[in-house]
DNA sequence: CTGTTAGCGCTTTCAT
DNA sequence: ATGAAAGCGCTAACAG
């Protein structure tokens, strides 16, 4: 910065304004650093400017699974409002870790990330009340942590499932299993979509017909056949039911793949009709239907919020829901 | 840590050198400073500490698509490399654009990433010859851009592609086609596997029988049906083969759409080997067989790498090549 | 319209 | 074994 001052012969207060255009410059200084600036090639050092402004123009997103489209479509979104605003959006993946979540949600906030968007990994949130994170506006999206004092956005849960599992019950499906591979708090949203829907057609719940576990969540990747396949034959046996809404895209995997290997046939035997979208629904057969989120909606809008609060936005935490779309492909 | 050293009684260096264990403390001034740190919940502030050392402690890792277990597992491997060693990973997306690829590796660099990962979309990697990228040592995965200047780490496409086309020979197949998205250097390596393996078994190759574009690149995601897709019915006529090598996984999608949407059996009329290992590969009927990489180990690689440059270390740049893997599954 | 200068919070040399 | 103090490169308050 002093080479440049010096060669276009002012001062390096003259040469942060003109690179940041905070005060008026004279035509004739304002080229002539220009010039400097282009001839030397300098660059002003964006942790120097940090230090000193107290920001670091960068917003983290840490997300549980970037394996899944969903994350990926929505970190879309999410840098389509902040990179226009001048923030970089920096990626961090928790692999459905919670040690790796709390480790890279504290790394982040201590690097100063002047906001925090967070897909978390399960309910369990409390490390967030360290005083370490007092500092940067938080936005949750996908889950809603218990009592989280901040903003989340997310899918309608319980509107997405009703109106699938009407669907079903529209084909004549009487008896419909809810399957799903794990119970945080917004599976337990769309399952309650399912019992209402049972319920306003008339049909009884029963027990048997849910397989809902507590297992420690897994990656799509090393989950072939892991996730609810031991436990299917048992199911089918004992619930006998003539469709399945699946709660979510893990759950399909093990299902999927328990049907095809035992020539269980879809949807002539079984209907199937799962929440997420995943790509293989497009590839097997049969395609699968599903009830489609928009991550990339969902994205916006918690840039969006991020942004207002990161302005010294204050006013009540929201949670804010993301309209969901039902694709009937072949399989119910 | 003014505060700190006051409520300890000691200067902030002692406090400095207390906290990165630079030199001698006496016991019971560490402990003094210690239990200061821990009453007043002083955390030190990276951004002050990066200005003073000129290093950021965190590594840039810029993919051309997240959307992909490949970059996904990649990444698990750079991490399991970087964390121990003190720095933090940090994702960035491109999605197949050079623009995007440009302005991330920029930002990255300008925020003075130590180092950075980079899997160039293409091969143009041009924009690195900029000044400003002649401060941090690269490493190239994936994808080798011409004349580069860095290292770069990447599987035995050669190997894996001769290996491949080596099996469908064995299978009694005498027309391979070979399909692939478009023909970047590293595609040109997975063809030239195809070739020698069909030369020396003593098959002539004929022009007919490769699909290979120049298209741009595209997402998964948004690419059903369309590529490849509307080219088949021709290239399938003319070319006659019976089996076909995917060069990726890219390409796999719009062949077997196309050969399942015209009923066209697998592999009893048309065999089907793809190099990647797509997690549908194992939801679709029949489940393709495909040539795996080892994403971890490249990130592996590439992290120790990385890791040696920004210690300094000097050397020759080299290209390390991590084995492929043949998996036979039920299309070939 | 432009320049001088005081820090931002830390590390590290130089003293003691 | 410890402390004083000089910056790292920038921005912004203050002064003209």
């Amino acid at each position: 910065m002093e080479d440049v001052a010096a060669a276009a012969s002012v001062s390096i207060a003259t040469i942060s304004h003109v690179i940041n255009g905070t005060r008026n410059v004279s035509d004739p200084v304002r080229e002539r650093v220009l010039r400097a600036i282009d001839e030397l090639g300098y660059e002003v050092n964006p942790i120097a400017r940090n230090l000193r402004k107290g920001s670091s123009q960068i917003v983290g997103l840490v997300v549980s699974n970037l394996a899944n489209y969903f994350y990926t479509d929505l970190a879309a979104g999410v840098e389509s409002i902040l990179r226009p605003a001048g923030y970089d959006t920096h990626i961090i993946n928790s692999n459905e870790s919670l040690e790796r979540e709390t480790r890279n949600v504290r790394d982040l906030a201590l690097q100063s990330a002047d906001g925090i968007i967070l897909a978390p990994t399960g309910n369990d949130c409390s490390y967030l009340q360290d005083a370490t994170f007092q500092n940067q506006p938080f936005v949750f999206v996908d889950r809603k942590p218990r009592r989280s004092g901040h903003d989340s956005v997310m899918s309608t849960n319980f509107k997405g499932s009703y109106e699938a599992v009407n669907h079903l019950l529209s084909k004549g499906h009487a008896r419909i299993g809810f399957i799903a591979s794990r119970s945080n708090e917004t599976m337990m949203e769309r399952f309650s979509g399912y019992r209402q829907a049972l319920s306003d057609s008339g049909v009884a719940p029963e027990e048997e017909l849910v397989l809902m576990g507590q297992d420690e969540p897994k990656t799509l990747k090393n989950l072939l056949r892991a996730e609810r396949y031991s436990q299917l034959e048992n199911y089918l046996e004992t619930a006998r039911p003539t469709g399945i809404f699946l709660g979510n895209g893990l759950a399909a995997v093990g299902v999927f793949q328990y049907l095809r290997d035992n020539g269980i046939r879809v949807p002539e035997d079984i209907a199937l009709l799962s929440f997420d979208d995943e790509f293989w629904y497009q590839m097997s057969t049969p395609q699968i239907s599903a009830v489609a989120q928009d991550p990339y909606q969902i994205g916006v809008v918690a840039a969006e919020r991020l942004l207002k609060r990161m302005r010294g936005g204050t006013g009540k935490y929201r949670t804010i829901r993301i309209k969901t779309r039902l694709i009937l492909r072949e399989s119910c």
